[in-house]
DNA sequence: GAAAATATTGACCAGTTGGTCAGGATCAGG
DNA sequence: CCTGATCCTGACCAACTGGTCAATATTTTC
């Protein structure tokens, strides 16, 4: 489709890492309106102009971010596999995306963001890609419902409970460690939390 | 501490209510800052000085906002009561919060919005009525809990898994139904899912 | 029904913002 | 060390935005 430089020379990497990690951090904490070229070329340590030399514009920031962020967000769900234990396996899920809102907290607060606006950039993958992903992913999970091998529940809900309670640990920051106050590691209590809700709700027998 | 006018004329009355609902829904969508008063303005049939007759700022207006948002949003959690069987009560409470999301999406959204951006005007309520109103409701679960009514767990953080889980369905309703796709209600699924999570958490002996 | 209070508006303004551009600085290859 | 390509910047612009204000319209009150 487009063109892209055959060559990309040491310092437009550096450069365009360096817009592209200050457009991040802003956008996640500031939203895309409320984010200006110059906060972004300050962060990154660039003139705005110089900015614009390396991206089209404000939007095209945007938009690269959330494509390199779709992979990242849908790499977890992929590595849902039928072999090994069923609630392993869910746990195991669980405990990545738990990881994923304590590493890449900006990640899941763009994402945030993104859709709480009704994610116009995004809807197509939505009802798309992830769709099918998710799609796949609960059919496995009703299977093992099915065989008896973890307890009976909604599979697509299953996953959505998964998506909200992890990343509320990133999304809602702020107000997590505004309620618990000093002292508290909230994320690895998330885990511990996280274990025992799932391995109850999915418990062989708990239906 | 501010003077207020003696009387509210019919249509103060009916203008400062429909700036008000016009604003939560362009806040809520847009954001603070991807907000003009001037959609604000269209939106509520009124033009951009007439509705900064009505307020001193859209900051006033955003303000006032949130503050009504406040009571409405911690309304659920006081209903908390220690009369009556334990494990009801808090599947009432996520219940209770799972119909505001159905209800007052923007509102939902609006707070979303405010915390994902680092909550610079809740900071203090967060750390300080909401977090002793938490703590107080905390303190009343883990006595059920000693008591054995209801199985162990952590209670500040199944509090934050009913905001989390129900507060999802609203603020990331767009995803939702794009994965889900159509012929879904997801909010009365989601009720089902919800009881049966928290029984299955809860059950006496589960621990 | 006239005066007073309230409501509404068009015109305007200053500051901000996304984006442009011509020219200059710097760098890589020969 | 020369040259072409790449990189960077100051100055600039048009559009937009929050907010003001004097003048006008409307409603309320007596």
């Amino acid at each position: 489709m487009s063109e892209k430089p055959r060559r990309v020379s040491r310092i437009q990497k550096k450069n365009r890492e360096a817009i592209l990690a200050a457009a991040l951090q802003e956008f996640s904490a500031r939203g895309f309106a409320g984010t200006t070229i110059d906060q972004i070329a300050d962060v990154a340590g660039l003139s705005k102009p110089n900015v614009l030399y390396y991206f089209a514009s404000k939007d095209a920031i945007h938009t690269e971010l959330l494509e390199a962020l779709l992979d990242l967000w849908l790499g977890p769900l992929r590595e849902l596999q039928a072999a090994g234990d069923p609630a392993d396996q869910i746990l195991a899920y669980a405990r990545r995306k738990l990881e994923m809102s304590r590493d890449y907290p900006q990640e899941s607060r763009l994402f945030a963001n993104e859709v709480l606006q009704g994610a116009p950039r995004l809807a197509s993958i939505l009802g798309g890609a992830l769709r099918e992903l998710v799609d796949e992913k609960a059919a496995l999970i009703a299977v093992w419902m099915a065989e008896g091998r973890i307890a009976r529940t909604d599979p697509h809900h299953l996953l959505f409970s998964i998506w909200a309670l992890t990343q509320h640990y990133a999304d809602f920051e702020v107000q997590v460690r505004a309620v618990l106050g000093d002292g508290h590691d909230p994320f690895a209590e998330a885990q511990g939390f996280l274990d025992q809700l799932y391995r109850r709700l999915l418990r062989p027998g708990a239906d």
